[in-house]
DNA sequence: AGCGATTATGGAAGTGACTACCATATGACG
DNA sequence: CGTCATATGGTAGTCACTTCCATAATCGCT
């Protein structure tokens, strides 16, 4: 690894930084990308060279603490997959609870600024969805592993994604929204036993007559 | 109801509708928010009174189909969850079904454009977020139904909520990548036994060693 | 019908995110 | 040291979106 790529490490995460202290400071709205870029002292057309919007600023983290779990994930073929999926579950929340100021501001930017929100959200879909690629390949790789009546490979994985992802989503919420202190990864722990358990209540297959 | 109301709804399905006509033509990007305006024959200080954002034109539709459902959920407060969150999963696919091209467009668009799929996620998440409101309040109320050993009521609400989402977004999907022809009811039959049946790789809850 | 109050509309002016482009500087490599 | 690839900064421009005000359309009441 050359000189190059650490200097661009370190600009990138010098900019993310800056850009985070002002945001914090005077909000995501009162805040333009030119001050960030003064502040990170890079010229703005640097600054969209690393990040292609103002919104993914704010998301640095979060979308690192996502997609760091799944590399690691793909990196583990030998697991099965619920192993594998519980690997991620807690890798992710292991991140957020390394950074509790910082995952906590993330939400609030996007409480209050819609655009941050609907940036979040499609953050954690394209992770969705690369999860859900990785997840169709080894599902059918083995697909020896269960017969899969019926249902295809895709469908069943696009659902296990989305699953991971909720169970995910649902905990850090709820871990963002107590006055801190609560163990996150218990509360994942929580959700997965009312998944399987059949606490939750699911929509029926069978249609009733309305 | 008065002749304003009226006027307005027209209004608004007139721009909407103008501008979805725009986007099908020369793409998201190469259509202007005064191309539309004019198209639709008002100033663009008037289209802005009526969606908050140019993507907002594009999910017209599919946000229309979503909260309509919801509506009616919150309309029939005699229905087990189970039934009731089944009918609104039936409502959200009879809507898409009537209008498939309209849907696919959307789906095009998202794919094309990020800050359109950024803005569809958005859009999934409020609702989400308001069918989680609606079964939190529900549950309260007749916690007699369940015991619910130990777990909050608005986490039990949540994983409902987001599950119900997943197998909407997943039936949907699957109905849009597929040639037509296929029935999105009976996809999200599919995804429901599946889930009931325990056919998903879920996480684990114990943690396996690493 | 007429009239005051309320609300919808159109336009003008401005902010700021983002893009395309080019000249320059800086680290990589023989 | 020379060259080559790449990173940077600045400039100019487009366009989404906001704010504000003057005007016009509708409503409610008599």
């Amino acid at each position: 690894m050359g000189l190059r790529e650490v200097k661009r490490e370190r600009t990138r995460q010098l900019i993310a930084d800056k850009a985070f202290e002002l945001f914090t400071d005077r909000g995501f709205g009162r805040t333009t990308v030119e001050q960030i870029a003064a502040a990170a002292e890079v010229g703005p057309s640097t600054l969209y060279r690393y990040y292609p919007t103002k919104e993914r600023l704010v998301l640095e983290f979060v979308e690192g603490s996502l997609f760091e779990a799944l590399d690691w994930f793909r990196e583990q073929p030998q697991l099965s997959l619920p192993d594998g999926l519980q690997g991620v579950v807690e890798r992710v929340l292991d991140q957020m609870e390394s950074n509790p100021d910082r995952v906590r501001t993330v939400y609030e930017l996007a409480g209050q600024t819609p655009s941050v929100s609907a940036h979040l959200a499609d953050v954690i879909w394209r992770w969705r969805d690369e999860l859900t690629a990785e997840l169709t390949t080894r599902l059918t790789a083995d697909s020896s592993d269960q017969p899969l009546a019926g249902a295809s490979v895709p469908f069943t994985a696009a659902l296990a994604a989305g699953i991971t992802m909720n169970v995910i989503e649902v905990t850090v919420q709820t871990w963002v929204d107590n006055p801190a202190g609560t163990d996150a990864k218990e509360l994942a722990r929580e959700a997965m036993c009312l998944l399987r358990g059949g606490g939750i209540p699911l929509p029926t297959a069978d249609p009733t007559q309305l």
